[in-house]
DNA sequence: ACCTGAACACCGTTCAAGT
DNA sequence: ACCTGAACACCGTTCAAGT
């Protein structure tokens, strides 16, 4: 991107190309790594041109945190409407395993209150519905939401540990998921059960390693 | 502290000095207004003067956030005994208290691996004590001990969110305070349910709304 | 041992000016 | 509208020097 121009020439640039390179140097050096004036460095331009697409730092790493939400799978209509406490847990982890793959954004979102782009309110929409399927009064949904993302980015954020520090136990990624999905059932099932005890079906209650 | 001085002469600071600087300025302004250069500033010292005392912004950081988990509440050895799963309520709410007492603070608790100082390993040792003696398995412990701190967390950071965002509605303390203790007794009744059946107390599983 | 002066290599953001 | 030069007010940290 950084080819050679006279004074006075344009660069060309879009907004796309400043979200891209933020992108790529959160993922190459984490969250450190990431300054206005190493995208526009990477991108060739002085760091002032920057503001011309974007209004500022927290502009541009929020538009970054929503973009990478948009990478989490939604259930098929027809698992939301027979399984979806099953549902609900695949919507889970497959926002866990978005976040833990840009490990440098999960402080970031721990840190706002959870990103307030359309990508984070659709995340919470699809999550309601699938919770009111479930049975839940709507007077409860908030709160079980609530919990049920608490725990799931508190994972990603525990997966997304920078391995610098090689004097604690790695806990591996597989024993994480597991934990991550055991919880996730426990929440579900006594969401549910301290309403109706018997609308989450048998196999959210024994979790997989009985599978 | 500021006390004018001549130059060559000393200035008394001791690592406490430093520490404390550290925490207001912290609580004043967030983790934003704590620079080493402003706390050498509050001090009345020239920036490099803290590097006799600290190691670096990093240890600075973790030793204020270790000395903070100090004001963690553990649970009477009676109460321990007697009432375990009340115990371990008691000191997770405790802990999420004094997180949510010092906000800033929380957000650097996620991005490290949950600190790594002593009164972290003391809080995940009276956890895990408590958690023994709810019958767990030691195998268990590992994961039930990471969910439960993991839930704490999550619930302490939704706290600790600045109030500088008026579009989201503001989510009252009493009722995260409450959704917290409710994903505590769903999370202990799975994990005790799912070894043996009756180990948790009746109010453990009804929730406090029900008292 | 404890502190200062000066410096290095950075930041985010703004302002005026150019095309 | 898009970009640059220059500047402002910051950072964390290091090095040599002073007492």
């Amino acid at each position: 991107v950084a080819t050679q121009r006279l004074p006075g020439q344009r660069a060309g640039l879009s907004r796309d190309d400043v979200l891209s390179a933020a992108r790529a140097l959160l993922d190459e050096g984490g969250l450190d790594a990431l300054s206005m004036r190493a995208v526009a460095r990477r991108l060739g331009v002085a760091p002032n041109a920057l503001y011309s697409h974007v209004a500022g730092k927290t502009e541009l790493l929020d538009a970054v945190l929503d973009e990478t939400l948009a990478a989490i799978d939604e259930p098929p209509p027809g698992a939301a409407a027979a399984e979806p406490a099953a549902a609900v847990l695949a919507l889970m982890c497959s926002a866990y395993e978005v976040l833990a793959a840009r490990p440098a954004l999960v402080p970031l979102y721990v840190m706002r209150q959870g990103a307030r782009g359309e990508r984070s309110a659709r995340f919470g929409e699809v999550l309601d519905g699938l919770l009111e399927r479930l049975g839940l009064p709507a007077a409860r949904i908030p709160e079980v939401r609530r919990v049920l993302i608490v725990h799931t980015i508190g994972f990603a954020s525990l997966a997304a540990q920078s391995p610098d520090d090689p004097g604690e136990r790695p806990v591996s990624a597989d024993e994480l998921a597991r934990s991550l999905v055991h919880g996730l059932e426990w929440l579900l099932a006594g969401a549910v059960g301290s309403t109706t005890d018997a609308a989450v079906p048998d196999r959210a209650r024994r979790g997989p390693g009985h599978a």
